[in-house]
DNA sequence: ACACAGTTGGACCGGCGGTCCAATCTAGGG
DNA sequence: CCCTAGATTGGACCGCCGGTCCAACTGTGT
């Protein structure tokens, strides 16, 4: 009768919740969302999953917090006295979030009013309402530029997690427009995929972010 | 010695890719984007798995088809003389297919520039063109909507698999409210908080689409 | 010193996506 | 009409997944 195989023996550094979360951001970072799997972590923590399960209620769970983590740095500082410059800062501040942790852009659109999306409501909502938003008009704009911030990111990071270098996505945006191009005459198609692999995320995103600044100061308000 | 188990008798239906995609779209309807795997789809088309992946080249793929099959019916139709209108209508349309089929708003943020999106794209474009934008202005004007569209109905689409009927979905924006409320005493956060139980998604998302029409035609023409 | 609660490590479970192979059917060519 | 090759089908099998459960150990409080 043997005895029941050896149990490696238990650590000396404790583990805490913030130090797995830690460990899922480098694993995400590194190899992406389908790279994250909880024996994945127990693998860089040398630990078991028990100890995970412990401290986190499950995988949801923990790729909420790791969400929360990059995009509470982003919402945490206080912003520029001047609200359409505070308001830019911002949003750039996620998309540049995103862009470092392009995992974060689907996570964001897994739940709705997560703890990071709330982060980026109250965050901008701020500037909105300096901005002379109210109430609804202050909701509606608040709807409209959030959506808008998550809308552009997540297809960024879909974009960046297909090519993860520049020159691979020169290259794959050549043979997307070049396509897109083949497949509809349309001259909209036509000039927006002439113009599909030399632009860059960032500038288009803050164009965006003009436009909608733009509607917000001329839009009349309604019922406001 | 007994022979090998014999099999179920070969079909005389014959399965197609259109058949097991719709077969998909009717599973993600009724049990949402997890309850979609390759073996609920062989039990519901009663067959076996490779079968499926004879015409499909995996899961991945099915999704992607299943959510070109639903945004292709409301992009595939001609639009307004107007083209304010004829974008209102469209954009309505995305977020009216993405209601009904929560799962295609996590769909179209796993790839950048799959077809359902570009179908988006194109028909936007082409109403965005009649609007005035031309050249880089087209592209940036195209770029803000699209993603704005992507991100509200993926946010709705968030909210929709958590509070499936209207009951539901406004006590959980009351307790969310309330929370957010308690959370952060600013001014932005309170007002927002406040009408948040009571919006209507739709309205509000049809807000935003004209904030960022108002501002496509009242920004000015950079570098265009 | 003892007891209890917290923490840890890993065996075990059912289900997953996907591969591979044998069997069957259909279409085309001789 | 027959034969062959390719297409289609059904399911066994694989490794990995998320998660549960349990035993062992450690630290804290009485």
């Amino acid at each position: 009768m043997t005895s029941p195989p050896q149990r490696n023996p238990r650590r000396t550094d404790a583990l805490s919740r913030e130090r797995i979360v830690e460990a899922a951001v480098e694993i995400l970072d590194t190899a992406g969302e389908e790279g994250l799997t909880v024996r994945a972590v127990t693998a860089r923590l040398a630990t078991g999953r028990g100890a995970i399960y412990h401290h986190v209620a499950g995988k949801d769970e923990l790729l909420a917090a790791a969400a929360e983590d990059v995009i509470g740095r982003v919402t945490a500082h206080p912003g520029d006295d001047d609200p359409r410059r505070a308001i830019r800062a911002l949003a750039l501040g996620v998309f540049d979030a995103i862009d470092a942790h392009p995992w974060v852009g689907a996570q964001l659109s897994r739940e709705p009013f997560q703890p990071a999306v709330l982060g980026i409501w109250t965050s901008l909502g701020v500037h909105l309402r300096r901005l002379g938003a109210r109430g609804a008009a202050l909701s509606e704009a608040g709807s409209a530029l959030v959506n808008y911030v998550l809308g552009a990111a997540a297809q960024h990071a879909a974009g960046a997690r297909r090519a993860p270098d520049d020159a691979a996505r020169r290259a794959y945006l050549e043979r997307l427009a070049a396509r897109w191009a083949r497949h509809d005459a349309d001259a909209a198609v036509q000039e927006s995929a002439a113009l599909l692999a030399g632009h860059d995320d960032r500038e288009q995103f803050l164009a965006g972010v003009d436009i909608f600044l733009t509607g917000v100061v001329h839009r009349p308000i309604s019922g406001g």
